[in-house]
DNA sequence: TTGTAAATAGGAAATATTACTATTTAATTT
DNA sequence: AAATTAAATAGTAATATTTCCTATTTACAA
C-alpha cells in the first residue's frame, strides 16, 4: 500500500487516545494538521485502517466508534453517560454446547457489560 | 397508552419471527396489512414498544434489528451469512474484579459469539 | 525526470432516521 | 348516540451519517 500522509494522521489520533472516538471527531481532529482535509479520505482510511488491522469499529448502540486498542479486549459502558471502558477480562461460556447443540463454530466473541461508572454508582467506600 | 392498530401490527410482525428483522423489512411486511401504513408510524411505534418493553433492539454491526424474545438471551452471528441465533447461554466474568478494579457496577450484559453457523462451518459428521 | 496508478478534495448521492403538520381516530364526556 | 379532545397517523420534509463520483494531486517506480 502506497504511504499516505492523511492515513498516518488519522491513525495517529485514534491510536493516542482511550476515548473510542467517532468519525466526525477524528475529522474534527484531522482537521488541526491538514484543514483541508476530506471527511471522504476519513471515511476511507477508516475502512483501510481497519482492514489492515491497525484499528478496530466498536458498534456502541447507535453510534459508531473506533478503537486504536487491537489487543482482545471487550468493554464496560456506563448507562448514564455512556463512557466506553477498556476491560482485560475475558468472558468464559460453554464452548462445546454452542458447537454441539447450535452446531456452531465460534472464533469471536464480543462482551459489553453494562452498568454505571464510578462517576454514577453509588458506591460509598471510594478510594 | 392509546390503543393503535398500527402498533398491533408491528408487534405481531417482530413478535411471530425469530429473523432478527430490521425497520425496513417490518415497515415491508406492515403494509401486507396496512397498504398506506408510514414508515414514520414504524419507527415511532418500534420505539414506543421498546420503553415499554415489548421488544428488544439489537445493534447488529451497523445495522439495527428488532426481537420479539424478549428474555434474557445472547446470539451467535455468522461471518459468513450474518444469521443472528439466539441461545440460552449466560456467559460467566469476574463481576467482583469489575466491580472493583474499575469501580464499576454492572447492571447487564451484551454478549455476541461469532463464527460459522451449521450451513457454513466445516464441520463433518452432521445428524 | 517522467509515467502511472493510488489517493485526495470537494461535492453529490444514497441511506437511515427523525421532525413537522394537517388530518384521523380511540376513548371519554355529555 | 353525539360531541369533545388529545393521542396517533400519513405524508412529506429535514437531518445525520456514510458512500460514491471525478478532476486533480501525489507517491514512488522506471
Amino acid at each position: 500500500m502506497r504511504f499516505s500522509f492523511q492515513r498516518e494522521v488519522v491513525k495517529e489520533i485514534i491510536c493516542s487516545t482511550k476515548s473510542h472516538p467517532t468519525a466526525d471527531w477524528i475529522y474534527s481532529q484531522a482537521k488541526k494538521k491538514i484543514s483541508n482535509i476530506s471527511l471522504g479520505t476519513v471515511y476511507r482510511n477508516l475502512k483501510t485502517l481497519e482492514e489492515i488491522g491497525s484499528i478496530k469499529v466498536i458498534h456502541d448502540s447507535n453510534q459508531v466508534r473506533y478503537d486504536g486498542n487491537v489487543d482482545g479486549h471487550h468493554h464496560l459502558k456506563c448507562i448514564e453517560c455512556g463512557i466506553l471502558i477498556d476491560i482485560d477480562i475475558q468472558p468464559v461460556f460453554n464452548k462445546k454446547k454452542i458447537m454441539d447443540e447450535y452446531d456452531f463454530e465460534p472464533s469471536d466473541e464480543k462482551f459489553f457489560i453494562l452498568g454505571k461508572c464510578k462517576k454514577h454508582n453509588k458506591q460509598k467506600n471510594r478510594k
